[in-house]
DNA sequence: ACGTAACCGAGACGGTACGTCTGGTCTTCAA
DNA sequence: TTGAAGACCAGACGTACCGTCTCGGTTACGT
């Protein structure tokens, strides 16, 4: 019978100092060493404090990620879609890339057998992004840079799919002209069998990048 | 100053018990609950017998995949480029659909973190299978499905890449339809601009996966 | 720099409310499980309001049995002194005996390591039941029923003592028959050395008893 | 389903190191502040260890009294009852006189909701140093000291009573001249009402006191 | 009569210790 | 001289209460 606590009362110096704390500790030992109980330490709260609020270690840190992320709604739009992409991907690889050992990445490795946790993750993080992803294609679309029956879910695997890939495997993230080879292949995919002057519209849209 | 143990003298019935007993809690219980105290225990072996021929858990998982794989060295040809892929990217998502806990998924989880286990999944599990892909993919160019100048590397990333993009985001595997979809897009992302008769030999090959 | 609470304003019903709380749970999981979380919600009172008033739960435990005690302060006095001590015996022995988890056994528990609640203990409970003992056995002296010089606070030891003894002890609280040998024998204690008719005046109160 | 652990493989040194380091702690803050976490810090050992070999704190320390405790199972015999008894009094007397926060103390609180431990206590210490005083007894009804039919169980409550009386209600042990006076009574009560040459037996020994 | 002091309920807070769990190492003993 | 059995150190886990502390709301006194 334990009853939610008010969140009306809740102490923000103390979620600060954990939240604070969290992101010290993650990045000196990584995510794996990171413990409740050293998080309660170093922010000089209680360990009660932390689990009346978050159920996991994991929760904290995707609040810390969800606060650090400042998700721009927005998606960036400069006209050339290819150089818009390349800013989405390049934010992801960013958090996939660890300097040591990414709370991202140990985030995403928690959810694999916590589906609590993965499903906070998906809706706080990910979702919103894939929106913002979907609403720049979409405007692609409208601009004729993209045919309007292209699948833009396909479009989400092809782009971001490799990233995940190679995370989970350990092959590195894409470089600069990988990237650029990606997206390259992932508008070609997208257009039309070859019928008309369709394709010449893709073409400028890529001469755009460079 | 730790020997190594002589390996000459292992002991093969203790080998068996392990990765056996593994197997069953593995199923029973999922990755997530797995322990090398209950493996121990379960085996009728010493936990020390297990740390003194596997460094982890992981790796002992990674044996008992790796026995169970018994990887087909030689990719699948059937003649029509698209099925076989079909068949070799099915092959992945059964072991990343968990019809449980599945202990793939379990040990990318871990290797996330554990960078020496990464490199053990990486040579033993995943690069063979890389290079059986790649070698389909060879034939192809071979055979004119594909254009001789295509990007494997990139076709690795396109077609692997969403299987591991939905299963760290938990997003569902893709059906079978989905799975067309997708491999018809990268199939077209792989032929060059229409210039010549390639789109015709592509249309082919797509015909063949319906 | 705690100002002492104003006593005139303090709520009555509240005070009701936590010792009734508290009556209920030491007789429901014993003194050992009693706490003060469990004592304010159980009342509907904040913990506060109970620190407020009581210095640690052996206080308000030690209110409840004051309450409960409503002590006699006139000694029972049927003219036959081995009957009143083994009615003020009897009633020691009630506080002493666990039908479960007596409160009072408790509270000494708790006094044996808390100066102050053993002070309170000493001063509220105890002082009150060792005068009234005194003053029976002060009228037995001047009826003759014991010698005038003899040393009650010999007679506090002897009689009281075995009680403490066996709780402490666990050894079980004297049956009737034990009580009459014990109250006997300190009688006889009592008396001084045998030298010309006092034995018969003891004998005589002893047959009063029948 | 938990399995008793194997004592023949228990290491002394662990043992020695737990009741060592508990031994310390509680002349340091006394057996209320004595933590099973302290202890395990003190004596650099595993919690686990410690609760694998006893049920609580209070077993440990009632190992630790044990052992301190030695019992000479033989009583002392000088020759003179009130002598010896005198002794054996005086020893209980500085087990329950706390220079500080006495072990024995702290050990009989507990004792006393935690029946277990009570009877632990009980079997360990009590009972051996009872058999010890009954046996002082009974050599002194062989030498005519006390009657035959003196009441052994009533001059052990008779005499340890007012210790433990005392001891729980904090009214201070007794002084030397006290306890003179209580063997005295005590012995005058165990005689047979006068009729003939005993009071004279117990008037030496009484004499033998002083 | 009305402001204000202080009690009240509620319960979040920093803490301490609990007893359990798992990981990896070290010791013992039987074959 | 190996290897099964399992005790050991280490320390994080999540829980239970502790005693303190705000927070509004509500008496009830004192001016």
């Amino acid at each position: 019978m334990s009853r939610a606590p008010n969140a009306a009362r809740r102490s923000e110096s103390s979620r600060r100092a954990i939240l604070t704390a969290t992101a010290e500790l993650c990045s000196e030992d990584g995510y794996g060493r990171l413990t409740i109980e050293a998080i309660a330490t170093r922010a000089g709260v209680s360990k009660k404090t932390i689990y009346r609020w978050w159920p996991s270690k994991g929760a904290v840190v995707l609040e810390l990620l969800d606060e650090a992320a400042s998700v721009a709604v927005d998606p960036p739009d400069t006209g050339d879609l290819a150089t818009d992409l390349r800013a989405l991907l390049t934010e992801v690889i960013g958090l996939l890339t660890p300097p040591h050992n990414s709370p991202a990445i140990g985030l995403i490795a928690e959810a694999l057998h916590d589906p609590d946790l993965a499903r906070d993750l998906r809706e706080r993080l990910i979702q919103p992004r894939i929106a913002t992803f979907k609403e720049r294609l979409r405007r692609a679309q409208e601009t004729g840079q993209l045919p309007p029956d292209a699948d833009l879910d396909v479009a989400l695997d092809l782009l971001y799919g490799p990233l995940y890939h190679r995370m989970a495997l350990h092959l590195g993230m894409p470089d600069s002209s990988h990237l650029d080879s990606l997206i390259a292949h992932v508008l070609r995919a997208l257009t039309p069998p070859p019928s008309a002057g369709v394709p010449e519209q893709r073409r400028e849209s890529q001469t755009g990048v460079s």
